[in-house]
DNA sequence: TAAAAAAATGTTTACGTATTCATTTTAAAA
DNA sequence: TTTTAAAATGAATACGTAAACATTTTTTTA
């Protein structure tokens, strides 16, 4: 392993002066630049970044930790997050997290100091949250949020339950299924509780045999369409929670030669890019602009960390539905 | 910050000691253990990874260059590769890497002192990998491949050009288009063989203007798309060098309210998960046994830098045709 | 030209850990 | 016991860089 000393040695200078070529070479004399240089090419010399933040405390280096990219939600927020940072210069290191394994996850953060955290998998009272303040670590959640209700980039997730319930109720239909999952993740918590709002105010009945919770797996999915499709009295339309778990039903659906919309309408949240495929067309409820939250937050982490901004992060951004082909009046009424 | 030196002072004992607790506690009196390990826990202490790395020339982190994301090909790949090393204990810096822009991400992995490389966006000639090779550092290429033919595990990516155009020319068709890439790149290039050779074995001229080449950009495709429709004389069937092409193509086919394969054939090759979703169903060429490459050099990537395994990883995988939906008899013979 | 200021370079140290080598303590063997 | 071996601990050092401080060289000013 050559290092700058041995640059310094080959070109007749010390270390600290072919540290200053490196960094402030404006400090340097011209000709002392190019025997400098000329050294580190002679000798294919490359900085070790892993001793500078030794010394600097800093490793331009940011934890990302998504959720799964077989959802497409994450797809695109992932996208969004990486290129971005390393359009900065910063490296990522990138965990794709499973709910129930999270506390490995944030000790490899911790072992590792990155210079900030963007996280979307954060439970409403994850104590993650403190600790992340107390030591003082840059960070953002985006999709989810911690209960303290700061730092984080979301969509109007309790708009959202609602628009997606209302989008239903205004076709006609009144037997509607929800599929979310655990409610003490916001953006599940938050949906439900518009879609129960929904309910409300159209005066229908909530039947709690068409609420069903799912990890999000194909799995599970697949066991709550194998109930749903079970059921004597079924629902005509159903909400789901997140666009990933629509498409996951969609396959369902389609497999057993159900049709979508004319058998059953479905309408997701979050308007992922797939689901604007010709072949897909899922009605969805999504941010009004169409941003990517992944994008936005760690255009604000970036802030956090560089111009050390010190105002609270809290974006919640206005949704709207995306009309497509996956929901029409329910079949009864044909 | 609190170092280890901290806990040695709070605990009574070297900073050696407290090391030591932590790697070779069989080395450590029992009460020691405990003496350490309850200065560790009131102060809070979590070891520095980067000052280890230091020392230890180890950084337990690897490199992924991947194709970008948006491509399903890469999200399989993706998910896997960074899974399977988060579970050995590594960290992975992920890259999302557009063809033009290579040398940025490889200044990136030097500086960093990676373990290991995992790459899939490697040219035919790319002096990366005889960089890799030079500075020792384990390295594989999955997907594409360099050609001196060492390290890379694919498909038969020849071969799956040749059955990709085979099926077609057993359905009947004659006029068959193909989209494929750069010809710098080991699967377009070989891909791209395969479908040549299918085409003389069947004795069908290959018409030069249903040859196309794109960046694979979703406005590439497109542009090819409006290309191929404003053709006097169109193919009837197209075989997409990749099934993110060919899910891009379908795209374009269906917001025109053209159906597929009712008024053209479409066949991808990767058989990417999301090419059997039902509302997709894309015929494609794949793997037989559908194994993952990115799994499959990611495992190959581990036994080289840990058990120092020194035969040369090749690895070629054959392939099938996947029967589904994209693809059917030209429209004139029906 | 001498003195003062500015620019260029060098010396030394710190970052936080693991490791080598030396020393002390404890257990086993004589 | 005493001697010897083994176990446990500590002191000193290295990893490769940046930065604080010190010194030398060059330029500017008086």
């Amino acid at each position: 392993m050559v290092s700058s000393k041995d640059v310094a040695k080959k070109a007749g200078v010390s270390q600290t002066t072919v540290s200053r070529v490196l960094n402030t070479p404006e400090l340097v004399k011209k000709p002392t630049v190019d025997k400098v240089m000329r050294a580190i090419e002679e000798l294919n010399y490359i900085p070790n970044a892993n001793a500078r933040s030794l010394v600097q405390n800093k490793t331009r280096t940011i934890a990302l930790l998504s959720g799964p990219i077989h959802n497409p939600f994450f797809v695109d927020t992932t996208t969004a997050i990486v290129n971005y940072a390393n359009e900065m210069g910063y490296r990522v290191h990138v965990q794709y997290v499973s709910d129930d394994r999270l506390q490995e996850a944030y000790t490899s953060i911790f072992e590792n100091k990155v210079d900030g955290v963007i996280l979307s998998c954060i439970f409403l009272d994850d104590p993650i949250f403190f600790k992340l303040k107390q030591l003082n670590i840059p960070f953002i959640t985006y999709n989810r949020k911690h209960k303290n209700n700061e730092f984080f980039v979301e969509i109007d997730n309790f708009y959202a339950g609602y628009l997606s319930a209302q989008h239903l109720l205004e076709l006609g239909h009144t037997a509607i299924s929800w599929i979310g999952g655990p409610q003490n993740r916001s953006t599940f918590k938050e949906r439900y509780a518009g879609f129960v709002k929904a309910l409300e105010d159209y005066n229908i009945a909530r039947n709690d045999d068409f609420i069903f919770t799912t990890d999000t797996s194909k799995q599970s999915i697949q066991d709550i369409f194998q109930h749903i499709t079970s059921l004597d009295k079924q629902p005509t339309g159903i909400c789901a929670a997140t666009d990933s778990i629509a498409l996951h039903l969609l396959d369902c659906f389609i497999n057993k030669n159900l049709k979508v919309p004319e058998d059953i309408s479905i309408i997701g949240i979050d308007n992922v890019d797939l689901s604007k495929h010709g072949l897909i067309q899922l009605t969805t409820v999504g941010s009004i602009l169409e941003e990517n939250l992944g994008f936005l937050a760690i255009k604000e982490l970036f802030e956090m960390i560089e111009n050390k901004k010190n105002s609270c992060v809290r974006i919640t951004k206005s949704v709207k539905v995306f009309n497509r082909r996956t929901t029409s009046v329910p079949k009864q009424t044909i």
